[in-house]
RNA sequence: GGGUCAUUAACUCAGUUGGUUCAGAGUGUUACCUUGACAGGGUAGAAGUCACUGGUUCGAAUCCAGUAUGACCCACCA
């Protein structure tokens, strides 16, 4: 046997890439065919390849190459998000550790060094994608930083401003004193901490009297500007209309009333931080309070701190606890379990913050992506996720799109002047100069006059409009290729970004092309490790996936994802599944191994056992066939390789090529030859979206192929109904092929020694499968007698009854036993069986078919017991 | 605090509208086989009180109620 050796997943794959690369196999462009469309969920640009992409990009890869092989126009779009805060936060630290502050720096410097960080490790990830062998069309790599997608990015806000639907506003929001930026509040995840409950006396005023208030947090105190009880609490009726006295800072502020405060939680009384508190904010609005902020960007406390100015609020919270013990001030402290809000960039805790920031009205905006979603217009997958759209959706609250960062899309927002409403929202700054020329009535206003807004536009600004911009579709609306890709097909992404990006998506797509911009969301989950933590880069339990690709093979680790991933729910991630996958590799590659040694010949007609061989498997392909597409369809893509799996290692290796196998040293005949090809092609084709190196490689040498020929562009096999009576035929012959194996173990004859088969019915196992019998079994002939032979072996397949004469072998008693071990159950069953159809009520109700079927058991298992009792009586 | 989902073999999961001999797969495991594709192989086997308790039904892993455990999402109680 020449030529062929072991399987080299390496030098397969970089050959394969880079030949269906030089191709353009990946490239789509308009044509008549039907388009299939995904977007890539883009990654960090200067991100690297994690697990949870692996996963992403596999299924991706998968729809798309099976998109490809189905006849549909198939386009991939790959790319990148600049990842404002991320980005920054990475080149920030990489200057810090350079000695250069942020403070220190221009923003056109701080965006240079930025550009040339994205440069740098800009695109890292798209390279890694390609050795798992994703089929992107990479010459339409997009960047959300590109000129034409900010562009539209600038364009869209303007609209939006326009619609009156993005204002300006003094609002409470989330801010990270890490970062220095505000955040959207999906950006914030709440946290259960383990802090305490402070009790701390305040003094009233002009009174001896003290009263009683608890806080989390003490440090606050000194922006208080109130503090509040409920109206109606009878332990502070005495109190109305007084004043206390702040402890520290000696402020004195008015007792308010107000229905919001429990009775029934601490002391009923509650001190009033208008600047750091959302609720104390509303409460403070409602009572005309004063607004003491007293802290700094970076949360250490300003002027308003006195004392304790320029140092952290953590470290004030401390040092204040203390100084109130020393003042006699604090009354007790309980520990307390509440829910803090971290960064979900940064982990910083965040701080209520007000300040001037940009908005979008969600509200109505919301409303068509809600409906989409309830009315199945974009589906999501699996539907649980269709409750947790709705709920977000119909709560949504305005966004908050500003950051204060400098990398990303700056607000197209410019001030002329020096009142809160001086300014003007425009795409260019031309434009700009021309409304603020109009707008203050000062035709005399130059470029120098204008300043642009400093913030930045949130990440999820831009990448919400993907799906179009990457099409150009919101510059040019009516250009072939938006008309064309849009709507996309599937989208595959993470449940953690339904919200960020997801749901703004739909509701961009509605807003800007009146359409859905993807028929279908298959959500994974989140990739975990055997003791179901998330992977993550800071557990350090997450291996790099570029070494299991040179350990198993990107095929190897692609079957490996696939194989335990249901949509929606966490893949418990083993590195043994990788080693399943590779294995799964090297079976088919052995497969061809084997067919690539056979010595054909054309002289040798086709046997007909091989005919019935070959007409068995294409029967079987069609019914596996079938069940993938249905499986593909309900987006159960585990489903559907565990089925290709089993079709190929089981039915073609194990039964199918065994069968046609010739003896060593024989030929095969040219004409079964070609057919066993065809059909290995055949699984090739359902191989490819899951193994696409292995099968393109295993395809190539089958036979000489031209570009147009490789297998990425292969016809998908056709569907075609199976003939499963034929199938179902062979089932009863692997099941005496079993019985026999069986025997042959139990009594230890030797596969070597020939024996005959006698058989009671001719029905089933019939003369069609006589040849199978013979080629697995070793049978040399095959009888047929209506009553037992004496002095045999026996085993029994549905109702039929085989017989195993070898003499030698036959031990009566145990024999005996096992009849009679068999009779005791079949009887047992026909027991049960009659009990059903003897109930009235079971005859009345069920289903006409149930107790159709009911009746075929009993008259099977009658018959059974006829031919136990006819072989146990042949042993006399 | 509100909500969603899960709980089936040692592990990871199927089990479609309740109805084939009171549950299947892959992996693992056990025994045996294996110098002619593949030990990353073959054959055969063992392994489950379908979380628990009730209920509906002729019949429940499947439907209903409750309990327990776990996961996730949302939420401004100091």
């Amino acid at each position: 046997m020449a030529g062929v050796g072991k399987y080299n997943a390496q030098e397969v794959e970089n050959h394969w890439y880079d030949y269906w690369m030089n191709h353009g196999y990946f490239h789509s462009e308009i044509d008549e065919r039907t388009p299939y469309t995904i977007v890539i969920p883009p990654p960090n640009v200067t991100g690297v390849l994690h697990m949870g992409h692996m996963l992403n990009n596999t299924l991706q890869d998968v729809l798309i190459r099976r998109a490809r092989l189905k006849g549909f126009n198939a386009c991939w779009v790959p790319g990148t998000d600049h990842a404002s805060i991320a980005t920054e936060a990475k080149v920030v630290a990489k200057l810090k550790s350079e000695g250069i502050e942020k403070s220190d720096l221009t923003r056109e410097e701080f965006l240079e060094h930025a550009w040339e960080w994205t440069h740098k490790h800009g695109g890292i990830i798209l390279e890694q994608l390609k050795k798992l062998g994703a089929s992107c069309d990479w010459q339409r790599t997009k960047f959300t930083m590109d000129p034409d997608l900010s562009e539209s990015v600038i364009q869209v806000f303007v609209d939006l401003y326009r619609k009156g639907l993005i204002y300006r506003g003094y609002r409470m929001v989330n801010w990270d004193p890490e970062a220095k930026t505000t955040l959207s509040d999906e950006e914030v995840i709440h946290q259960e901490r383990q802090g305490h409950l402070y009790y701390i006396n305040y003094a009233v005023a002009d009174s001896k009297e003290k009263v009683l208030i608890a806080t989390t947090r003490p440090e606050t105190l000194l922006g208080d500007t109130a503090v509040c009880i409920h109206p109606e609490d009878p332990r502070y009726t005495h109190l109305k209309g007084k004043e206390v006295i702040v402890p520290i800072c000696g402020r004195k502020v008015p007792i308010i009333e107000d229905t919001y405060v429990a009775m029934d939680f601490g002391t009923g009384c509650l001190k009033v931080t208008p600047a750091h508190d959302e609720n104390d904010k509303v409460l403070g609005e409602k009572h005309q309070l004063e607004v003491i902020d007293i802290f700094n960007d970076d949360a250490t406390l300003n002027e308003q701190g006195l004392h304790y100015k320029g140092q952290d609020r953590f470290a004030v919270r401390k040092a204040i606890v203390e100084e109130l013990k020393t003042l006699g001030c604090l009354e007790k402290v309980e520990t307390h379990t509440h829910k803090v809000g971290t960064s979900e960039r940064t982990g910083a805790v965040i701080e209520p913050k007000l300040s001037d920031q940009w908005f979008l009205k969600m509200k109505d905006l919301a409303q068509p992506a809600l409906d989409a979603v309830l009315n199945k217009e974009v589906m999501l997958v699996p539907e649980k996720f269709i409750n947790t759209y709705r709920h977000w959706m119909e709560g949504v609250r305005d966004w908050n799109i500003s950051r204060q960062l400098w990398w990303g899309h700056q607000i197209p927002a410019y001030y002329y002047g020096s009142g809160r409403e001086d300014f003007v929202v425009a795409a260019t700054l031309e434009e700009a100069l021309e409304l603020a020329r109009k707008r203050s009535g000062n035709a005399e206003l130059s470029h120098e006059d204008l300043t642009q807004d400093a913030d930045a536009l949130d990440t999820w600004f831009s990448s919400w409009l993907w799906p179009i911009s990457v099409f150009d579709g919101i510059r040019n609306p009516d250009n072939p290729e938006i008309n064309y890709y849009y709507p996309t097909n599937d989208l595959v992404t993470a449940p953690e970004i339904l919200f960020f990006w997801v749901a703004r998506m739909i509701i961009a797509g509605y807003e800007y092309r009146g359409a859905r911009p993807f028929e279908n969301v298959y959500l994974t989950g989140i990739v975990r490790d055997k003791q179901r933590r998330k992977m993550s880069k800071s557990l350090g339990n997450s291996p790099d996936p570029l070494d299991l690709i040179d350990k198993y093979g990107a095929d190897g680790v692609r079957v490996g994802m696939l194989l335990s991933s249901p949509a929606g729910n966490d893949l418990m991630f083993d590195e043994d599944l990788c080693q399943q996958g590779s294995s799964f590799v090297n079976k088919i590659w052995n497969a061809y191994r084997l067919v690539s040694g056979w010595t054909i010949s054309e002289e040798i007609p086709q046997s007909d056992s091989d005919r019935k061989a070959i007409e068995w498997y294409a029967q079987k392909f069609q019914s596996v066939l079938g069940e993938i597409e249905d499986h593909f369809s309900k987006y159960r893509i585990s489903d559907a390789l565990m089925a290709t799996y089993k079709l190929v290692w089981d039915d073609f290796c194990s039964w199918f090529l065994e069968w046609v196998k010739p003896e060593y040293g024989k030929a095969i005949s040219a004409d079964t030859y070609a057919q066993v090809v065809a059909l290995f092609e055949a699984n090739l084709k359902i191989l490819h979206p899951f193994v696409p190196f292995v099968s393109e490689e295993i395809w190539q040498k089958l036979s000489v192929r031209t570009k147009d020929q490789a297998l990425i562009i292969a016809q998908w096999p056709e569907i075609n109904a199976p003939d499963t009576d034929l199938i179902q035929a062979f089932e009863h012959t692997k099941e005496v092929v079993s019985g026999i194996r069986t025997l042959r173990k139990e009594k230890n004859i030797s596969f070597k020694e020939t024996i005959d088969l006698t058989v009671n019915d001719v029905a089933n196992l019939g003369d069609y499968y006589q040849s199978a019998v013979a080629k697995f079994c070793n049978v040399a002939q095959v009888n047929y007698a209506d009553v037992a032979p004496e002095g045999a072996l026996s085993f029994r397949v549905r109702s039929n009854e085989y017989y195993v004469p070898v003499s030698g072998y036959v031990d009566v008693q145990q024999e005996r036993k096992k009849l009679l071990e068999e009779l005791a159950y079949t009887e047992g069953f026909l027991k049960s069986v009659r009990g059903k159809l003897s109930n009235a009520r079971f005859v009345d109700n069920a289903p006409e078919a149930v107790v159709a079927a009911e009746r075929q058991k009993e008259t099977d298992a009658l018959a059974k017991i006829n031919t136990i009792n006819s072989a146990l009586e042949s042993l006399g």
